[in-house]
DNA sequence: GCGAATTGCTTCAAGCTTAAAATTTCAAGC
DNA sequence: GCTTGAAATTTTAAGCTTGAAGCAATTCGC
């Protein structure tokens, strides 16, 4: 099929031609979806990543489990959360025995929020993706998987 | 090798979890890259992006253009160009003829900075995509390429 | 020529993101 | 009890990002 590639020279630049791209389709893709979430339910990509970790932790997450989950910043999900809970989509609880901690979790409406959300979401990727069959997306699945920076293994 | 995906339906959840893989992988090697930019070089990804565009033109480009080209928004660029233009790693040109437009170009220093920069960035790449061979790179550009995504075709 | 649309760029408000500092609370050790 | 340190969270400063509004300068239609 292909030649084979003998110098490791070409082999990085084979991999950073391949990150160009990957990086490319992966704004793409989400320049599109925060697009589609801005129209349509007038929310954000961020939003929508902490209203889907609280969605399948229905008893709701510690901010420190939040934050870990989503791999950013404490301060980080401070600012998101405070936003969703402003709208009346999250709420706050406070963890009895430990006055520092909050748990989060989806007020009903969140839950109901995020049922629409989240089917519109599969429509769009779907659609977006449109080209990739089942075998093609299973096999770029296990490649991505495996790699360093799929696995738990952070960087260093 | 795989089980024949018949139902739609699967194929729909089968590209939503190759997604949601995708950006995982893609966050995760961003976030690598940004760490090192930051710690090696005091510099960013965005400002890397923009002194990429602005080596291969060396004659430098229009703000318009370098925005059309990195596919953000005029205003963002504005910044951006400001602040490298601070470090004195970037120059604003008039452009004779037409005195709204300016031309952006990149410092000799600029040209140092950024050279250094990306030598370092192609081994970090390479490092961090470990355990993908050429045939995986190339096999999985393919597939990327040809996609709404990757075309010229904007989401709507 | 002249008014009107267009183009090129910047500014602005809002939100996301990080790293680092600050705060509050809890847990040990003594 | 008191101190010291760790843990959970928020705050802060700086930068990135967008969409929309604003300002010039240019071009077009007539």
């Amino acid at each position: 099929m292909t030649a084979p590639q003998l110098k490791p020279e070409t082999l990085s630049k084979e991999r950073l031609r391949l990150w160009l791209r990957m990086l490319r389709v992966t704004r793409q893709v989400e320049a599109a979806l925060r697009e589609k979430l801005r129209l349509e339910f007038d929310s954000t990509l961020p939003r929508f990543d902490v209203m889907a970790a609280l969605f399948r932790e229905r008893e709701g997450l510690k901010m420190n489990e939040l934050s870990k989950r989503l791999r950013v910043s404490n301060g980080n999900v401070t600012g998101i959360v405070d936003r969703l809970a402003e709208d009346g989509l999250v709420e706050r609880i406070a963890i009895e025995g430990d006055r520092r901690a909050t748990r989060v979790r989806l007020t009903p409406a969140g839950c109901d929020a995020f049922t629409l959300m989240a089917q519109a979401h599969e429509g769009w990727v779907n659609e977006l993706l449109d080209g990739v069959d089942a075998e093609d997306a299973h096999h770029i699945g296990e490649l991505l998987h495996g790699l360093p920076a799929d696995t738990g293994a952070r960087p260093r």
